[in-house]
DNA sequence: CAAGTTTACGATTTTCGTAACCATC
DNA sequence: GATGGTTACGAAAATCGTAAACTTG
């Protein structure tokens, strides 16, 4: 029982599947079956019930499940507890995310950086990427998580002439209610969706510019009926049978869509891409590298 | 980080010496030293001052140390959840402990069962070892923590006819208070203690006992002038300056005798030892065995 | 039969212990 | 100079990834 093997379960059980859940904690799929049988064989007693359409949790599992995320939180605070003694920051640092980030998780990492340097005066804002990039020009935000896709022609989307590195990427995809009519198909074409009704989040937000475009591009008319302000009221808004969205695939895996469809989207061109940005400021430069440091390393 | 690296860091942290805590952790003096370098490493901070004579923690050392402890203590909760749900134990099971076990912590095994299984009804009762087995061979306790020495002739602290197994052994020390004559020394032979005056506990413990028998064997006068019913009364009374006691050395490693000077005895033939004796009932067995499991390994 | 998991196996990396070396009281 | 920590290095073990075999819906 070592920290690697719970990273490993925790993945898997929150996937419930061997080949995300290895994509997900860098490891070859084999790697991952052999870790967690070597998990089980050290605990002597199995913690998944294996097909190969679904993998789940034993009662065994269930009951190791909130000990893994605790010993995976308390390493964390461990080494966040060791940094705050060495490192030697101070300032301001001025963060702002987008809605809809999928895997990467500012929230936590704004905890964790709090944590490691309490004497810098973090703040954080949540807002669109264009705005995020327009305060970022301007100067009024240091480190901004934004996303787009490959194919963003949206001037206030580009990230040209600014530092930036690129976080994760992951497909678009169709939400629909589980009594949908296409609910039974895996996939679905953008010229199929033009007879739909969509729930979107505001034009403020990345993902409705860019399904907006997308559909523009491809001169497919969309009816948007409800707009909302968050992603929850969206998922929400579909699970009350009020129509379908297009959102990134992190999205569809939350556990608040756990009734909805999911169909992948033919021509997977659009790519949602997750990208951090940053001023180099002389003033922030080293903040934003330190914040950056606590993303996927470790 | 991983949790092999907490267990020897917390080790060093409470030992203040490598060689010592790579005898508790049971690697080489070279195998932890490496280890806790590779931990530092990882950490990009140093966790210990050393020195050849003490071994220290740094700011960043006391901030990981109670994060190592959580770690440690949620890898074995979760193990127990794991357990809880697997194993198939019924039943009650009794057991009894002296004081003065040292290494063995016993309280930390009952609670580690109870969470186990809960549906067992296990007693615990703290007493002389003599008193315990008594009570074993009279049927009314399963498995007794006894403790004695390799020269005990005492007949109700043998293990004649009794399954047992032998857990730790260690010398036994003579701890005095840090003004005391023989406090510059750094041993001392048993025949210079006969103008001491002795703090120790009442006849039923065995530590008593066997001082006594020690004493007697070699025909030497001891005078017991205060006689306490608790080892934390007696090393208080040492505290206080009213006396000198022999003890397990593990005992003059409490923080609570921090202050107290500890001499070896010359001749260190009668060596401290904690056994496991059980009654291998048809009823207990599978219990004992169980809880026995749950000291050392893993 | 197709998607997904386990098994086999060789290569790489890590770990561990012995023994020699080095530092401090 | 004795106690105790580190370094060097070879042996052993664990880890990981590719590819083939297997399982299930």
């Amino acid at each position: 029982m070592d920290l690697r093997q719970m990273e490993y379960f925790v993945a898997l059980a929150e996937e419930n599947q061997f080949t995300r859940a290895a994509e997900i904690t860098r490891v070859s799929q084999s790697g991952l079956s052999a870790a967690i049988k070597s998990l089980e064989d050290d605990l002597k007693a199995k913690l998944f019930i294996r097909t190969t359409r679904r993998v789940e949790l034993t009662a065994a599992g269930h009951a190791l499940f909130p000990h893994a995320r605790n010993l995976l939180a308390e390493a964390n605070a461990g080494r966040d507890a060791v940094a705050a003694t060495t490192a030697e920051f101070a300032g301001a640092l001025r963060v702002g995310a987008e809605q809809c980030l999928g895997s990467v998780n500012v929230p936590e990492i704004v905890e964790r950086f709090h944590r490691r340097h309490r004497e810098v005066e973090i703040t954080f804002t949540q807002a669109g990427s264009g705005d995020l990039l327009k305060r970022m020009r301007g100067g009024d935000i240091d480190l901004a998580f934004v996303a787009g896709t490959s194919e963003t022609t949206d001037p206030q989307l580009r990230l040209t002439g600014l530092d930036h590195v690129t976080l994760a990427t992951e497909p678009l995809v169709l939400l629909t209610p589980p009594e949908d009519p296409l609910a039974s198909q895996k996939s679905v074409a953008w010229n199929d969706l033009q007879d739909r009704t969509f729930i979107d989040l505001d034009s403020t937000w990345a993902i409705r510019v860019v399904t907006d475009e997308i559909f523009a591009k491809r001169r497919i008319p969309r009816r948007v009926a409800f707009t909302v302000g968050d992603i929850h009221a969206l998922v929400d808004m579909i699970n009350r049978g009020l129509g379908v969205a297009i959102v990134p695939q992190s999205v569809s895996r939350k556990t608040i869509a756990a009734d909805l469809q999911t169909l992948s989207l033919e021509q997977r061109d659009p790519v949602w891409t997750v990208s951090a940005a940053y001023a180099h400021s002389e003033r922030a430069s080293h903040l934003t590298t330190e914040f950056l440091g606590l993303l996927e390393p470790r």
